[in-house]
DNA sequence: CCTTACACGTGACTC
DNA sequence: TGAGTCACGTGTAAG
């Protein structure tokens, strides 16, 4: 559409910057009252045309160079800008009130938005870990079990470590008690020998995982 | 500075408005040839001026009315909104990072990285849902049963859609049994006529989290 | 008086 | 030839 680069060649802008160039006062004319003007007009009209050009530079996917339609896609343009800035600042605000979890908040409509205490606390909870233990079961399996206190998300967190681990797991069971615990089961197929090496490798992760170094704008 | 409400009114879009109400031709005039090239250029005008002040209405902290100035500060204003924009969505980006997910993997250096063929696999993996019951048990205590295939990220979806729901949970449990199957089981202190409640919202969570909605750029 | 900023009509040019 | 757009010079009102 619009066969760029052969059409807009007579346009005005283009042939406007060719011939624009100067013109002041030849000869040593009167150049008095009303010829002042003249100039004056000259310079506002080549100036105005400047800053459109201007304006047209600065918004993209102009179409038609006409001058009415430059300003009406700046205009579309500004609107378009105002709405993205608003909607986007209105999500920043969201995640900055609710760390982690904005993500899983906003994939589910509904539900999520109707009963919003705070369970994805804001103050990031990390795992507190109480117990660990790698146990070799003979037959290439290790059972790993693990018992940290209950907080918010602790048991995604755990699901996501382990996911993450591509291990490849037996069985797992995740049982959160009525009281502060979580207690979290997996059979393992490994060799006995990594017993250490996992044991050290969940450690690492859950220490990583409760870092609180990044940094706190 | 300009004195706005005294200064203003003079200005040419205000007593251009004032003025220019149709005009056309009051007489059965030839209005033929020539003559209908100024109409012309008068409609063209008022758009023109329209236009102008429409882009002068969407930009905010206009100070100087002039024609020039207007475009000038849409300019000035566009660059701003580009820049914030920028700005802002850099931080979302980074604050995209810091997110559950993205965060295992980030802050884990080795481990996740090493082996990482894709846990997290970027083809959501919607929940199969293969049973649903929710019974109740008397006692202000319903047991939430659910049964799915076990696919990359299942436990992690269905623990955050829990915790997301903020219930009155006594104990959770999920196991992932050696086959393909993930077994949920729930305890949770409710009322006994929430039964159907519940499970509507736990399916449509489901079926929102599988939904293939929203737009794949 | 001079300057600034505008709307107007007109001829030129393109599609 | 006819509709659309443009730059130009001019008259004019406000500061």
């Amino acid at each position: 559409m619009e066969n760029h680069g052969d059409e807009y060649k007579h346009y005005w802008e283009t042939q406007y910057f060719l011939e624009n160039q100067e013109y002041g006062s030849p000869d040593g004319a009167p150049s008095s009252a009303a010829s002042r003007n003249i100039v004056s007009e000259r310079n506002r009209r080549k100036q105005l045309n400047q800053r459109l050009f201007a304006l047209r530079a600065v918004v993209p996917n102009i179409s038609k160079m006409d001058k009415a339609s430059i300003i009406k896609d700046a205009i579309d343009y500004i609107k378009q800008l105002q709405e993205q800035l608003a909607g986007i600042q209105a999500e920043v605000m969201e995640m900055e009130n609710n760390n982690p979890e904005t993500k899983v908040r906003q994939q589910l409509p509904l539900l999520l938005r109707s009963h919003n205490t705070n369970i994805f606390n804001p103050t990031s909870s990390p795992i507190q870990l109480l117990q660990l233990k790698v146990t070799p079961m003979g037959d290439n399996t290790l059972l790993v079990s693990i018992t940290c206190s209950k907080r918010a998300d602790t048991i995604v967190k755990l699901c996501q470590l382990f996911e993450s681990f591509n291990l490849k797991i037996i069985t797992a069971n995740i049982t959160a008690l009525p009281g502060t615990l979580v207690l979290n089961t997996l059979f393992i197929e490994a060799d006995e020998k990594e017993k250490d090496g996992l044991k050290m490798q969940i450690e690492t992760a859950i220490a990583a995982l409760s870092d609180p170094q990044s940094r706190m704008s």
